[in-house]
DNA sequence: AATTTGTAAGTAAGTAATTACTTAATATAC
DNA sequence: GTATATTAAGTAATTACTTACTTACAAATT
């Protein structure tokens, strides 16, 4: 079955929050009208609002979608845990932040779009992922402190380092990514933050 | 003389364009009105329309505005660029970094919305700013690299890895910080970002 | 010195188009 | 045959932008 057919099988419902979630991810809530995305999803206006009683409250929905969606991005941390092979665990976060967010902008423009437009659930939002993921690192490398093969420092700032090193990257290349400038080789790029950070951490 | 006797001084142009700049860093360009823009700068709609063709041509006026005020991130880099301190000028780096975009968001809001919004000068925008930085810093590290002080690792990747920390830490803090969580103390995470990194790109 | 002229600053009241949202009637499914 | 899905056609408010007019003030001309 195509996904074309895939598509026409959606409830209304369902097309109205697939295509507002593309709108609202490219234009933002301000930047978006509720025609534009009624036309987009080949719906009548009026649908909108019997299911959704207002704009705020499709773009609330959509958010809320978002972060009942489980983030895999965390599978490598609970994987590995126990096992101590640091750059196992180090390079397979990066590359599910990779595959995460890199892949598809919408996620990212989202929270990010969330975030600057001060929307009520942007926090949620944040602390779904952003925050969640730092805590996980953060309790990894704290036991690895503990284990004494990790540097006696602060591990908190420590896994906000590597985030920041992967999330910027990906950032600068999605979000402000000129159409232009060739895209890195994620794998050399996943190698060289490991390395630069583990050499860093490591007593 | 009081801030707010120089605020009087002011032309109409200036007066409407340190608005309009407040206005779209807080709401976006498609999220501030003409109205509002005019109503906060206590002046005269059709003024707006005087002196900025549209309102687009308004906001073009700001960003160029902002690219053409000197960045002076990058001061350090030149300073010790001889002199091989390499966690002074790491250090110093990270500093300006964080006095620049920390202290005041307007610029880092009015950076990313223009890159969501997707407007037309914001490739020179970031260009002009985190580009530019980047290329410094390369530059820097591949020098040290020449020197035999750091590994034999790509200049590029360690400078967007070192600047990553820096940038998403603030970014995270100021942009998606919420208010009720208390600052972090600049100098410490400063130290550990540094250590960290230095001790992982050293021989 | 008095008057005209030129130019920019300022304003109130408008424009047509678009906004989020509603209503009331009609088609469809069970 | 009743409940639900869908629609066209509205609403009042707001949008970016314009128009036609007045005021302020300095330079130029008389």
């Amino acid at each position: 079955m195509s996904i074309l057919k895939e598509k026409e099988k959606l409830t209304t419902r369902d097309k109205i929050l697939e295509t507002a979630i593309e709108l609202f991810a490219n234009k933002g809530f301000s930047g978006t009208t509720t025609k534009e995305i009624a036309d987009e999803a080949s719906v009548n206006e009026a649908l909108i609002f019997r299911h959704f009683s207002t704009k705020s409250d499709l773009y609330a929905a959509i958010i809320e979608k978002k972060i009942q969606e489980e983030p895999d991005m965390l599978i490598p941390l609970k994987k590995f845990n126990e096992t101590g092979d640091d750059r196992e665990v180090f390079k397979s976060l990066a590359i599910r932040i990779f595959e995460n967010c890199g892949a598809d902008t919408t996620f990212l423009r989202l929270l990010h779009f969330s975030a600057l437009e001060g929307h009520e659930l942007s926090e949620m939002f944040f602390d779904t992922y952003v925050d969640y993921v730092n805590m996980l690192l953060f309790d990894y490398i704290q036991t690895r402190i503990k284990d004494g093969a990790f540097k006696d420092i602060d591990p908190l700032l420590s896994a906000k380092a590597f985030i920041g090193m992967v999330i910027n990257f990906i950032i600068v290349q999605e979000l402000f990514g000129q159409k232009k400038r060739k895209k890195a080789n994620t794998n050399k790029v996943v190698e060289t933050f490991v390395t630069l950070f583990l050499e860093g951490i490591k007593k």
